[in-house]
DNA sequence: GTGAAAGCGCTAACAT
DNA sequence: ATGTTAGCGCTTTCAC
């Protein structure tokens, strides 16, 4: 009644568990005809190797870890649909290890890692410091997706976030406006800090005058934006456009408008960031950037599977481009789009 | 430089192997003196038992898998989320397979789940049909999440829909609402037909006039909605009230009705279902139902935690009620919300 | 109270 | 081409 092991399966062909091994993973090595008849005990069975002994022998569990912030956060979902997708398509199961956005939790899963099941972990982007991955990244495949750390310590995926802001300044300013806000989460990340950088950058290049105001950080949700966008609606030279940092703190952002009776786009342009989706059913519909989460997920992963087949090859990082999606949240210009090709 | 052994343990606090596994797993065997040695060893060396090693000799690997049909999805995200908490709670590992909405893959995976390291399996909703989950509950415990299948074939926690539904028509009809309309996917799940089964019950009960065109089934999207709204909106006699399926297809239900002019909740009251983030956000507000995902999740791991140490128990369903959740989406009858006790 | 040794299921080196 | 056997790291009898 219960699982059946090499040995039985040996017993009914009357050959070796060597045999049956070999049949296994190594079919040129042994008989045709042995072959069939093992083949024919292992079907008849319905043989199937213990993972787990493999693993013990191998020591490859073949499954990786994902560790993310928040699962229910759409940008990571799709992530971590993408480093699955690649994981299974070979042979690997995905382990999932959500921090709640908790720096000393994420501490916590670098130390149990190591004596988990998982011949690798991806980290993504959490809003804190990036947690000790140096440590563990000699016992386990490691990749980062928008974390910060030096480039060549340990394999990174990254999105070119101070770029994305640029494309957004750019495309306001093209719009006419010259006042331009930017709500943000905490600016603990140094991807926010990049995003600021950015921001910074254009302000000055474009020859635009910097307001320190213009730049508000509040929570990471949409209660955030809310209120970031309130405040912002209640300065004195308040701005004609604003871009927030998530499209989901974008929503929330919205909903502050029309509740001071204010329309976008007519009174105020507003952006979001990362594409999340729903944005196109918004109201109105969101002009963003194309955040390639997806994909990302899947370079992280392609990153492990790689690093675990050679391990020596020096670590790479892997910058990707956003790309603007112009949608009605900053008036009509739609032909703006065409213009953003690299 | 290499991962240190149980015998490396020995080696230096000059003892056996035994004594140390001893020393670790059943402290009061072992006498004060010989386990302080063996625990400064232990310290000394960093040591960790093997997962691996540990799971081959006990047959249990301490991790469960948890099957999804979109893990991008909100609700599904919430479900993953409760169930990780729970069992990391546990000191058990999260195994993620995402199906893609695809039955195929589902089958698929019930196939590998026998010979992937975990000791069980959350199944959640999926779209299509239930997969031959009855073969593998010999081998691994198993619940189901909003599943369907014969109550005492296998654990389950299930939501009560149907009276979920008739909670919304109820609060609709209240309101003054006699046009009462819902939007659906396709309805292959049993839970569908439940939440049909519900909304035919009350329209009868309230003798309402029943019309087959005010129940569309389009696409579980929000697309699906956005065409199933239009297409209502062009009805000869329109509804005054739209029950969507989920919280997602009410924003593109939204957006359809802006589209063609129209008001919510002035022209038509809308309402959502299933309670997912930023509904409050919506334009207007959405009135839905207070899905209990994270619970329903974390009440599955409970489930097969359970199993796992009873397995000879009895399956049991858990049915969840349904609270409603009034925004403004339905128009200002607030006051509404505090008869629904239950 | 402690140690020696068997064995979980598998693969690979060695022997025939 | 096939069989024998050691050993991966651990826990648990069984002896002492």
């Amino acid at each position: 009644m219960k699982r059946p092991t090499i040995k039985d399966v040996a017993k009914l062909a009357k050959v070796s568990v060597a045999t049956v091994s070999r049949a296994l993973n190594d079919p040129e090595t042994v008989k045709e005809e042995t072959r069939k008849i093992v083949l024919e005990a292992v079907d008849e069975l319905g043989y199937d190797p213990d993972p787990v002994a493999q693993a013990l022998r191998s020591n490859k569990v073949k499954s990786i870890a994902i560790i993310v912030p928040n699962i229910t956060n759409a940008i990571m979902a799709e992530m971590t649909r993408g480093a699955h997708e690649e994981l299974a398509d070979n042979g690997y199961n995905t382990v999932l290890f959500n921090s709640d956005d908790d720096f000393q939790q994420e501490v916590h899963y670098c130390q149990i890692l190591q004596n988990t099941m998982v011949d690798g972990a991806i980290f993504v982007t959490g809003s804190g410091e990036t947690p000790p991955v140096e440590n563990i990244s000699n016992d386990l495949a490691v990749c980062l997706i928008n974390r910060e750390i030096e480039d060549d310590k340990v394999d990174q995926v990254l999105a070119d976030e101070k770029e994305g802001l640029q494309l957004l300044c750019y495309h306001l300013h093209k719009l006419g406006h010259d006042k331009i806000a930017f709500i943000t989460g905490l600016a603990t990340t140094t991807a926010t800090q990049r995003k600021i950088a950015g921001y910074k950058e254009f302000i000055e290049e474009a020859g635009l005058k910097f307001k320190e105001n213009y730049i508000i950080s509040g929570h990471w949700t949409m209660n955030g934006a809310y209120m970031a966008m309130k405040e912002l609606l209640g300065t004195e030279d308040k701005p004609t456009a604003v871009i927030v940092g998530t499209d989901t703190m974008a929503l929330g952002a919205l909903s502050a408008v029309r509740d001071n009776g204010l329309s976008v786009p007519e009174d105020i342009a507003v952006t979001g960031f990362d594409n999340a989706p729903g944005g196109e059913y918004y109201h109105p519909p969101l002009t963003t950037l194309k955040y390639p989460n997806y994909e990302m997920g899947q370079l992280a992963a392609r990153a492990i599977l790689n690093r675990l087949k050679n391990p020596q090859i020096a670590k790479k990082s892997i910058k990707l481009p956003l790309d603007i999606t112009v949608r009605k949240s900053c008036g009509f210009r739609l032909d703006f789009a065409g213009k953003n090709n690299r």
